[in-house]
DNA sequence: AAGTCGGGGGG
DNA sequence: CCCCCAGACTT
């Protein structure tokens, strides 16, 4: 990967310490293939990777807070928003003090501001029962609101080195073509990538993974003739039907955005950023929907932890329960 | 296993 | 217009 300054550079390409991939998580006739893939895809990486703003650090919140961020939000915003939101709180515990409705402003623009109740939370806990310090343990992680299977194997990875393998759709897509050749399961995938991960370069490998799937192997149509992994891609060898489009696919159960519920939150949201609205203002904002619908956008903020009821109106939650929140 | 949750970018 | 995105959580 290009980096501006000096004696930024990644380690060299080099074969990792442990030999793997285990026993049964590759047939063990494909070892060759599958080491030479790393190899290629750890040297492409070195020179074609992404140069992330949260790739250049490994402060474990600030690496926390870009991957709840990253969950199902592109690259392209988050690079924009990370860097604002960490001024504002540069600490894990700068976050836990914050009230829930700085930290969702502070959240503007991302989309899914569950995500920012969770992170306040997640904070708040990190401080009360971590000491402050963001844990390395996946399972230790995986406990905390809004972190899952794939978050917490990023976090333990990119921030501690840990040989974890989160698996995102990008990673999913790449090993279902270029290496298993035929659909997985999110078991199977899981399995698939633990025992790929180069223990002593966690972070370059997943990172590679990452940046494969974003600039070649692509959901919509992979650029497979420049593709660093052609060579050993068995997809690319075989041919046929696309192995990331079928099995672990989920379906799209999602309609129009517009006069949707989750456009009538977003759009409340936003304005509840700007302070306590009055309910008239509310229902103006709300105008397209009757009563029920109205009920059922205010009381679903409510119930994500979003917003809170007050004397003058509806507002950002600020982090604890009111009596007007208690009261309804 | 299926629904919900924002919003924007790109074909 | 449609599909997709560095997922997590509830039912």
């Amino acid at each position: 990967m290009r980096r501006a300054r000096a004696g930024a550079s990644l380690p060299a390409v080099s074969e990792p310490a442990t030999p793997d991939p285990r026993p049964g998580s590759v047939a063990s006739g494909e070892h060759a293939r599958v080491v030479a893939l790393r190899a290629d895809l750890l040297a492409w990486y070195e020179d074609s990777g992404r140069d992330l703003p949260w790739r250049r650090t490994r402060d474990p919140y600030a690496i926390l807070v870009s991957e709840l961020m990253l969950q199902q939000t592109q690259v392209d915003r988050v690079a924009r928003a990370w860097p604002a939101f960490l001024a504002a709180f540069p600490t894990v515990e700068a976050l836990a003090a914050a009230p829930v409705a700085e930290v969702v402003t502070a959240w503007r623009g991302l989309g899914y501001n569950r995500r920012a109740v969770r992170l306040s939370e997640a904070a708040r806990r990190i401080v009360d029962e971590h000491g402050g310090r963001v844990p390395a343990e996946v399972a230790a992680l995986e406990r905390l609101p809004g972190v899952g299977a794939y978050t917490a194997r990023a976090v333990a990875a990119f921030a501690f080195g840990r040989p974890a393998a989160p698996v995102d759709t990008n990673v999913a897509r790449v090993l279902a073509r270029a290496v298993a050749g035929a659909p997985l399961t999110a078991r199977r995938g899981q399995e698939l990538a633990d025992g790929l991960v180069p223990a002593d370069r966690a972070a370059a490998w997943n990172h590679a993974l990452m940046d494969l799937g974003s600039r070649h192997c692509t959901a919509r149509s992979p650029r497979c003739p420049t593709c660093p992994l052609a060579a050993r891609c068995v997809w690319y060898a075989t041919g046929g039907q696309d192995p990331a489009t079928g099995g672990a696919r989920r379906p799209r159960p999602q309609g129009r955005f517009e006069g949707s519920d989750r456009w009538y939150r977003g759009r409340l949201v936003d304005a509840l950023r700007q302070g306590t609205m009055p309910w008239e203002a509310v229902e103006a904002s709300l105008t397209g929907l009757d009563e029920d619908g109205r009920r059922r956008i205010v009381d679903g903020l409510a119930a994500d932890g979003l917003v809170a009821a007050g004397d003058e109106g509806l507002a950002l939650a600020g982090g604890e329960e009111t009596e007007a929140t208690r009261d309804g």
